[in-house]
DNA sequence: GTGAAAGCGCTAACAC
DNA sequence: GTGTTAGCGCTTTCAC
């Protein structure tokens, strides 16, 4: 047979097209006997509203879309990242019958602007979660804004009071995870940064910055190394820190790849982690948890941030209020086995 | 101003609603001269057609679902699974302006079947990709192709002559593993199975049966152990095998990450990799490439498997002749240092 | 609390 | 080659 409308139900149950949808939009002021009628049409018909023409009528999809710059593009790691942003949003979407649809794209590609606003205005979803770096690139964001689509950043760097967003404490995850360091008699923490473009990375140094001052310890530049987020420039930075004659007794990247990628150096240069070098890194891959030593790391909410950037779209259309422009979901330290007590020297 | 309409473009290009239709599908019969007309009022009025209305008046989307079991539901590794089929899966989608629309699901779930009919008929997806193992579950398998939607399945373990579907050559990729294992030296092979409800991975066991057929190596019943493709799994089928007087000289497990299971079993009893014990895999996960020694697997070509799938689905409704129901993909084999020479002995 | 009518912006079928 | 006419199956608006 072929699908059955709310035609059909309408007839079956006696009622109104009107009244049907009412009963499948769960809208007030239908009469409790009459909605019981209604269901009972639908179950008999296994009705299932056309999801298209919804769509067209009211002028909005129930879909949300998640736009991110895609790291396997150009480097393989960093799956987990983007897997827990799905898990995350599709819980959102799934509580709310909502459809995802992922948009992986490269930040460098230059008519990004233009393949963003055809997507949207092709697929027209409800809203779109934004993850960073694309999320501090005001060319991104404002293509994506020209559509009028409502929009939620993820981690965009900084708060802005025009925009929505989610993001983690950064900066004060990080103060603590340099004080955790300190309070184990650390004295010289070296800081391996991350790539620049990326803002909420670039408040993981100041969160060290900030750490070591209410440690009491004092800034030394060359404690800090420029990386880039990715493992290579992890091993770069980790054996000019290693190799010199007054090496640091930690290392703090502003990554998770990073510091796998000074543990692998030390190894190399037979340098006992934790004995003789504490390591730390950020995210949480799970990575940290497969290598030897485990990997002490700040965990990132990642997965509950981007549930609560599409909750906080899907709300926007129901007349839910939105408390704050800007939500912040708490990092957590994880600390493992990579990080110990500094050695006397 | 508001978004412009179709109608807003045939006005200004001063035809008719249905030859903008034409030019925008790229349907033939437009003269040139009319062609280039109606572009020029669509670049003027930036209009872009609404999918919903295409998609009611057409009945159809330009949506393409793909469905997977969540390992992450209830373990960690495998993202790189996931975001290979999606990658595959999205290129061929955007060569022919389709969506991608994600769904894991957890496969252990009872009412699956009613959770996919209820996605499939809702957002009404133009074709589904379907990956194992879900695509061998007969109830699942039923429940999608009972919504009429084109269904393609990746891996399903076994050709069927009335599906479409995209595998990989598991059986001839691990006899060939198992013949360059022998050619090492090695004769005493010990396998671990995957789990029982992947056909396509028990594929690999008929595979490592061939291999030593094909070397002249008799087959032991000793030296096959029941793993479930967990880690888990993999330290104690390792154990077993690695505790025994006569242990084996090559452990090939049918994933990876029971393959580092053996390295890191191995490591734990001061058995050298690959001095005294050669170890395989199958997938080529990315830890593959992390750990040391780097790990001897297969690389499954899954991105370019699920692209032929998507694209087989995206082809068949455009009527263009699909060749055969099921389409194989080769794998190839990733030498690195996990296997060596068999010692004397 | 319920219903009738009017579209949403396209594509399909067919006429010219 | 091009245009006309009907819907697709809902939601919206407004009347009752």
């Amino acid at each position: 047979m072929p699908k059955a409308t709310i035609d059909d139900v309408a007839n079956l149950a006696g009622v109104s097209m009107k009244t049907v949808s009412r009963v499948v939009n769960k809208e007030p002021n239908v009469r409790e006997s009459t909605r019981i009628k209604v269901e009972e049409a639908i179950a008999r018909l296994n009705y299932r509203p056309n999801q298209s023409a919804r769509n067209l009528a009211s002028q909005r999809t129930r879909l949300i879309g998640l736009i991110y710059d895609d790291p396997s593009a150009y480097e393989i790691p960093s799956a987990g990242y983007v897997i827990n942003m799905q898990q995350g949003t599709l819980r959102a979407c799934r509580k709310a019958h909502y459809e995802l649809l992922i948009h992986p794209c490269n930040y460098r590609n230059n008519n990004l602007g233009e393949e963003l606003s055809e997507l949207i205005e092709q697929a027209r979803p409800a809203g779109i979660v934004l993850a960073a770096p694309l999320s501090n690139m005001p060319k991104v964001v404002k293509a994506i804004e020209s559509t009028k689509t409502p929009l939620v950043c993820l981690s965009p760097g900084k708060a802005d009071s025009q925009r929505l967003s989610v993001a983690t404490n950064d900066r004060e995850i990080c103060a603590e995870m340099t004080r955790y360091l300190a309070s184990l008699g650390h004295k010289r923490i070296a800081f391996i940064t991350g790539h620049p473009s990326h803002k909420a990375v670039a408040n993981r140094y100041l969160g060290y910055l900030d750490g070591l001052r209410q440690s009491g310890l004092k800034f030394s530049e060359r404690l800090v190394l420029n990386g880039d987020n990715s493992f290579d420039s992890g091993v770069i930075c980790s054996e000019k820190l290693l190799k010199r004659k007054r090496a640091p007794t930690a290392i703090f990247a502003a990554n998770d790849d990073m510091a796998v990628a000074a543990i692998r150096v030390a190894d190399q240069l037979g340098i006992d982690v934790p004995g003789q070098l504490s390591i730390a890194g950020f995210d949480d891959i799970s990575l940290a948890r497969q290598i030897f030593p485990t990997l002490t790391t700040i965990r990132q909410p990642l997965s509950r941030m981007s549930e609560q950037a599409a909750t906080l779209l899907i709300n926007e259309r129901n007349d839910k209020v939105v408390a704050a422009n800007s939500v912040t979901i708490p990092a957590s330290l994880q600390i493992r086995d990579s990080t110990g007590p500094a050695r006397d020297q």
